[in-house]
DNA sequence: CGGAATCCCAATTAATTTAGTCGGAATTCA
DNA sequence: TGAATTCCGACTAAATTAATTGGGATTCCG
């Protein structure tokens, strides 16, 4: 049970943009170097986001990305759901569909676990904003810590 | 985030052989049978669950697998975790070595989020024993969706 | 106006993981 | 002995992941 890099780089470059939140647009190239990811894997990334209306685009010279809403209406769930897709630990618990999955679903013991714990981890992920992490930041020493490149050692890519 | 066919099948066939604790070895045919999963695959996944002391097997003919201990003191955390590995969703926040995967771990803020996810998953899997499971069947009209085959219909493999 | 900066899009790829399959050896019971 | 079983290792096809590549479209600035 592990993130791709996809949910993971996801969430450092919407915290990247909710530092900037109100400076107007951030050029993807910025953010790909400070959070230290490759600009054309973000860039996908971001199209995802951007569909999904979590940020807002502006092309051309001094363009950029900007998060759609203020830092404290987006969740870390918001973006992990639309990066990583629906947390559903088994198909039959998913929305919508995931009765059809099983015939028998409102009877299986199964279903109850892998449903407590797809709540679970929405309720934990929906419960962070990305106000959150940049307060939390702000009473930390230095923030993300691939956000610091310089000095020696290894760095997590979070 | 969805957990692959092995923490599912897993958690199945420990089910089924809690469901006949007590009652000598289970044949792995029998339970691949009922729970409709491949014998061979299967074969595999018991290897690991027995490495990780969680089943004992027994050889040759009227052989099979058992539980090693009593339903209530295996959780689906001790099985998920065999079969899917640890549940870190991100690497840093893995027992031991996962302060080596970053530096600058203790400061990072990402890290707290994957944190608060992995302690709560960890929780809720934890708190499910195979008894609870057992149990919760009982009340429920006729268990795991997949333990009976007849009829048609579709049949999730939870 | 021209060029640099930037987003946008589609196709391709290498490596890894997943979900098995296959074949047979070793063991045990009746 | 023979049938039932676990045990073991190698193999594989398909899917997913984590990008890379190459270009096209748009916008600002001088």
């Amino acid at each position: 049970m592990k993130l791709s890099t996809r949910g993971r780089y996801g969430v450092r470059a919407m915290y990247d943009l909710a530092l900037r939140y109100g400076e107007g647009p951030v050029p993807l190239k910025a953010t790909a170097d400070r959070q230290m990811v490759s600009e054309h894997y973000l860039e996908q990334l971001m199209a995802g986001l951007r569909r999904a209306g979590l940020v807002t685009s502006s092309r051309g010279a001094q363009g950029g990305y900007e998060l759609a809403r203020p830092p404290g209406e987006i969740t870390i769930g918001d973006i992990v759901r639309v990066l990583e897709g629906p947390i559903d630990p088994s198909d039959c618990v998913a929305e919508g569909d995931g009765v059809d999955a099983c015939e028998r679903a409102d009877e299986c013991t199964m279903r109850l676990v892998w449903k407590k714990l797809k709540d679970c981890m929405n309720r934990v992920l929906n419960s962070i904003s990305l106000e959150d992490l940049c307060k939390e930041t702000a009473s930390l020493a230095s923030g993300a810590c691939g956000s610091c490149r310089a000095g020696p050692g290894p760095r997590c890519a979070v």
